[in-house]
DNA sequence: AGGACGATTGTTAGCGTTCACAGCAACGTT
DNA sequence: AACGTTGCTGTGAACGCTAACAATCGTCCT
């Protein structure tokens, strides 16, 4: 506050001319340049100080290669999954000294992802980390412009691009088999939206555990992943004194099933037991509290973005490569219980 | 897929050669120029089509002035309101032809932003929307270097910079109203953590609204946002017989309470009615389906757009004016009900 | 002792845009 | 006929930085 500080922030030819060397030799050593020697490197560091010099990363993503800025391209950021995938991988990249972009699709199709890439590309991002487990995901990443180094989260099965996932099977795996374990005869399942990877992931596990174990395999019941399609879900199942056991796609829907449930006098887990999927910081105060399958979104945030680095250093044979999965982990807990009729 | 893409991007100056013209004229076609013939315009246009070009944003922001690039500064983005604002931030600006760039917070403190602000300002964005509602925040905004054009969100009483909030005094104020119009003597109150003004906000106008109305001010329970925090509150206030009425901060407090008097055997509503705060989607199916205050975020997001886009054309006296609030609205479900004992 | 070499620094040229300032017609004015 | 005006277009210089190369110096080797 003594000084009155200038108007235009300094640049690097300001603190140049203060230390007494050439621009370039600040570059150097902003930019940890071995030759420089010890006593030159002091006096640039002193009057970038001074000057509270910070470089324009505008102007250095133009001259250099890359820009410290990437992409994430997002979906539905309300959701609990999305959003904390965000903030795992917006830390992660903070962290790397990386700033983040951002773009939330309106809507899952095609031509939202290509519109979605081509505006982080117009802001020369150095690559991108893709939040959107649509099952046309693959298709559209194939129209990548100019092959920015992407990696995709949450994805399936895809194959086409790095890609990182929570093991979506081995989650709902868990989930069916606990119910199983607990004496259920067999299971039923609300399912997510058929686009979603994860949705479908997560059916099919459970239908293929459930024929692993030998038990029957009944209709599988549609929904969103909102709490309202768990609540439809609920009043269509509460009727039906057969159901004992059901895993919901997540834990919105379960927290709907449950209200439907306790609507109608059905108890749990006394007379139905329920499993969700996510481990939502609310799934412990519900009523009751809801068993359910917990990811590590900011695992799957680190790893991501570690393996994007990865491949901007070299970014060499992107087939093929075994998709890493971080492990889900159960987390039981009252609304699951062993058959009691 | 006719021709082979060429490795390397087309650029203005090829643009301009395969149009005949200069590449100053792209650049005034590309802006909107109004003195270009229109048959040249024609020219451009199919020349920038047919290499599909898309003009480079840091070039851009370098040579003009501002950047087609707003910062956004966010906390916990896996809360309901920050995410839900951020989205609708983060929508507001892309319908203006705006990226985004986000830094979240780690925790809030004065420096905290101050480096957020910093690493924006880095990046050269044209301004910032914050999203940071805590108490210190006025502070560390007067610290924003060189004056970038700042908007804050979800501020209560500011004043130095421009704001645009939900109205929290006349949510909250609603929520006790209802209660009171009930037959409920007094209402307790659960609050937020006492760094975000949000809660202040919160609790003084239940203060106010108790006071004026004539009723006895009990003493405020402490909480976080958290379901845990509300489930605490439950149970201490479980034991209480006096207790008729609760106004919990936010609605996943509610969910912890609701959960800590089912528990215990408390009746809702016919012992207790319970008002919650923000209406999340999942406010509907709990049990009992929760009584609480809409606030709509996407409205707070566009107003917040449309105010910084302002004062990028016209930065003038950031003085004095008032800040624009949004109502919320009172959305009344099974969790309240008249006094029945 | 002559020259090659490594360490350190400076010089020059871009990166892809926009801005400021010319040009250069075609037109009307005095 | 000489001179402003207006409408359109081109030229050169930034913007702030990095990359590539040149220059300088002291040191080491034969």
């Amino acid at each position: 506050m003594d000084q009155p500080s200038p108007p235009r922030p300094a640049v690097m030819i300001d603190v140049a001319r203060l230390a007494g060397v050439s621009h370039q030799t600040v570059s150097r050593v902003l930019n940890g340049h071995p030759s420089v020697r010890t006593e030159t490197r002091e006096r640039v560091l002193t009057a970038v100080r001074q000057l509270n010099y910070r470089p324009n990363a505008l102007a250095r993503g133009l001259a250099g290669r890359r820009s410290r800025v990437l992409g994430v391209v997002s979906f539905d950021t309300i959701l609990y999954g999305p959003a904390a995938t965000l903030l795992g991988v917006e830390r992660a990249a903070r962290a790397a000294g990386y700033g983040v972009s951002i773009v939330t699709l309106e809507q899952l199709d095609h031509d939202g992802v290509g519109d979605a890439l081509s505006a982080l590309a117009e802001q020369s991002v150095a690559g991108v980390v893709i939040i959107a487990p649509f099952t046309n995901a693959a298709a559209a990443l194939r129209s990548l412009p100019t092959g920015i180094p992407a990696v995709v989260v949450e994805a399936g099965t895809s194959g086409a691009l790095p890609a990182i996932s929570v093991d979506q099977v081995a989650g709902a795996r868990l989930a069916v088999r606990h119910l199983l374990e607990l004496g259920h005869e067999t299971v039923r399942h609300v399912r997510g939206p058929q686009n979603w990877l994860e949705a479908r992931d997560r059916e099919s596990a459970w239908r293929s555990t459930l024929e692993e174990a030998g038990a029957a395999v009944p209709p599988v019941i549609d929904g969103d992943w909102s709490a309202r399609s768990g609540y439809e879900a609920g009043l269509r199942l509460a009727g039906d004194p057969r159901v004992t056991a059901v895993f919901c796609a997540n834990d919105q829907q379960a927290l709907g099933l449950l209200r439907a449930f306790h609507e109608r006098g059905v108890r749990v887990p006394d007379d139905v037991s329920v499993v969700g999927f996510d481990d939502i910081p609310e799934a412990e105060f519900m009523s009751p509290p809801l068993t359910t399958i917990r990811q590590d979104f900011d695992e799957v945030g680190r790893r991501c973005l570690a393996m994007l680095l990865d491949l901007l250093d070299a970014p060499p044979d992107l087939a093929g490569e075994a998709i890493p999965r971080v492990s889900p982990a159960l987390v039981s807990r009252a609304s699951t219980g062993p058959i009691t009729r």
